[in-house]
DNA sequence: GCTTGACCTTCCAGCCACAGGAAGCCCCAT
DNA sequence: ATGGGGCTTCCTGTGGCTGGAAGGTCAAGC
């Protein structure tokens, strides 16, 4: 296979797929004209990966879920311990934009939005007590 | 001023401050010696970044924001705009992140965790279904 | 006067996870 | 032979800083 055929069926970029071969997350085989030869497991790390990056998981992260996967003997609680931690990123980002969300929500209903120069958005900006 | 008082004062490291003078958010005065010589405005503004960058507003937001703040017949319509335009991306972006958080705990959820090598984690990143 | 140490300056490199584009090779159809 | 699409590598840029090196400046203490 190559690399676009591979960018499609892994709905990844082919920018995105030769980034991960140079960081080392797959080592596609080469052609003898220098193309990529991507074989089927490479398809299948390259989804697995999209799919892993989909959930958030930084490259790291991917790295080590992609050497558990191929890990026959790891154990189950590795996996779910890194899950866990990315979960727990992930409610406190959410938890973060929340907070933005209520401010800024704040200040948006509190302002006219009309052609006067009077804002509760910039004078929240402006005074300490916004956030 | 000198650069720490106002970074202590405006909750700002000095080097964002130097990077804010860089990419021109603002201009603060030059003393004989070279230093930067800040005055009540200018880390009056440096405050004001502050608070909109932790409400999630990009730099080029920050520098229109800073720009209707110093128009005094400024529409504060446009600063809504602005405002409600920047809700939207953080409520797209918390979707996003409660549907990987809702992906993510169901697969944690159905994970022994145990010594095992069954994952339905990893399963569950290896099959097209996940996400 | 001299040293020390805390400040200040500029400049350069690095972070993450790619994306864009240039320059050039390869392959197939016409 | 030519054209067009695919492939390759390499370099640069993104956002918003952060860290560090190399060197100038200032006030306090001896």
């Amino acid at each position: 296979m190559n690399i676009k055929e591979v960018a499609v069926r892994a709905g990844l970029p082919a920018k995105t797929i030769r980034y991960y071969e140079e960081i080392g997350l797959i080592r596609p085989q080469r052609q003898a004209n220098g193309y990529r030869a991507f074989r089927e497991s490479d398809l299948h790390k390259l989804a697995f990966l999209g799919r892993a990056r989909g959930l958030g998981f930084s490259i790291e992260e991917c790295r080590t879920l992609l050497a558990l996967y191929e890990d026959k003997g790891r154990a189950s609680a590795d996996v779910k311990a890194l899950a866990e931690a990315h979960l727990v990123q992930i409610g406190a980002k959410i938890a973060e934009l929340e907070a933005m969300q209520r401010t800024l929500s704040d200040l948006v209903t509190a302002c006219a939005g009309d052609h006067r120069p009077d804002c509760p958005i910039l004078t929240g900006l402006a005074t300490s007590g916004c956030c």
